[in-house]
DNA sequence: TACTAGATTTAGGCTCTCCTAAATCTTATA
DNA sequence: TATAAGATTTAGGAGAGCCTAAATCTAGTA
């Protein structure tokens, strides 16, 4: 396994390389805010190991396998950015700084949950492009979904995410127990527009339909009896 | 500020120490899987440095300062668990090693975000208790969303949704006219436990704590004559 | 009270990554 | 094409933490 300043290194070298070009020392010392030196001494080193082709006062390119773990790690990255500011509520300027840290420290599962839980997003809140995941994200994006305020009492659904501008309302909304992954059920719409009434695990909540609308599912079947105890819908 | 290793040596020692007796070199080495050599190393150093009292062959014990650091990444440790596992569906058992990792890098926003959207919890997923944060977590259980109950006497709110097992006292609630996106106001705390006097609309209700506390809400200024006109509640 | 097993510390070394200063290479321009 | 400015690498060294082996201390038991 790579230690998290070589996962750091590839990542920046990624970047660095997306237009085809060679990677210099100093573009890497300055992204890293390291000094040049140390670049070149650690560049030596990852060539030894096989995850970059270095050629002395010309730059570095990726091989395959350097490659793989540099867009793992800013796929990484710019999916936590996301989260950090469309969830968490955390500024886009200061998103940068902990994504870098956390990028190196999330497990797959937990990759793989955050990609869900926002539907599989394409770019980073900066615009940036996310980097499809290995697998090609295949589990991470599944079926077609609808709103849950669409489900008409006595539909059953399971959240896949949740969508809204907002993050505070993201988190109020996951604070009620919208939680990706589990089963809701439409017991009842109060009439005029009223609220909903719908139960998640053991739960029954009323929510206004404007809440409602941020959780989308997936259809599910009815809300029988026999309701199944909702898996963590990660293997 | 200190390492992340030095956080993860003064959580152990924290943990260690909770009985009120010294934490030993041997315990925290297997509980770091680190040599005793290495915590004996350490623990002079944390000693130099005013994170804990160590008295030779007998101990460590944490300062005030090394308290306040220990108890800070024990919290967050504990509130990562319970994030890994009920939001991201992380199992139980990885969820100990990826909460060690995150613990370190996370900031202060997201920590109180996500303590935010899980409610304030008070355990992780095994049990444990979850240390309060300095502040005594009063933004964290402040912002989004709380229950109606914790409205002080003149404090008003907007209602966001009403949570609770049963769905024939959700509705029993609503038809008292707390509906959400309703704006209501604690006008009186009846003393022994009594019931709560708040208004909703034009009404005066008087109603059991136990159902208050089903009510939640965004908090929302005070019970001023010129409350604003209520928002329709359909959006 | 003396002794030994187990706990703890000391000594000496290692790896990883960083740094500065000096040496060397490249390249733009005169 | 010669040369100097700027880029890059080499050399030498530092700090943080970890380790093993050896020395030293503590405490339970004879």
């Amino acid at each position: 396994m790579v230690s998290e300043n070589i996962e750091e290194y590839l990542e920046c070298i990624w970047e660095l390389t997306q237009l085809g070009k060679p990677a210099k020392t100093t573009d890497i010392a300055a992204e890293l805010k390291v000094s040049p030196a140390s670049v070149t001494e650690m560049v030596q080193k990852l060539a030894e190991e096989g995850y970059v082709v270095y050629e002395k006062y010309k730059g570095v390119m990726l091989t395959e396998e350097g490659n793989r773990i540099g867009s793992k790690i800013k796929r990484r990255h710019r999916l936590l950015e996301r989260f950090l500011v469309d969830i968490l509520g955390v500024s886009n300027e200061k998103s940068h700084e902990e994504a870098c840290r956390l990028e190196h420290t999330i497990s797959d599962t937990s990759e793989k949950s955050l990609c869900q839980m926002m539907n599989n997003p394409q770019t980073s809140p900066k615009g940036k492009p996310i980097p499809r995941c290995e697998n090609n994200c295949l589990d991470c994006i599944g079926e077609p979904t609808i709103s849950m305020s669409m489900l008409k009492p006595g539909e059953a659904g399971l959240i896949t995410h949740l969508k809204c501008e907002e993050s505070s309302k993201v988190r109020r909304i996951i604070s009620m127990g919208f939680v990706p992954g589990r089963k809701v059920c439409v017991e009842e719409e109060l009439p005029m527009g009223g609220p909903l009434l719908v139960s998640v695990e053991d739960s029954r909540i009323a929510l206004a339909r404007e809440y409602a609308a941020m959780v989308f599912v997936q259809k599910d079947g009815t809300c029988g009896k026999d309701r199944r105890k909702v898996e963590p819908r990660v293997s």
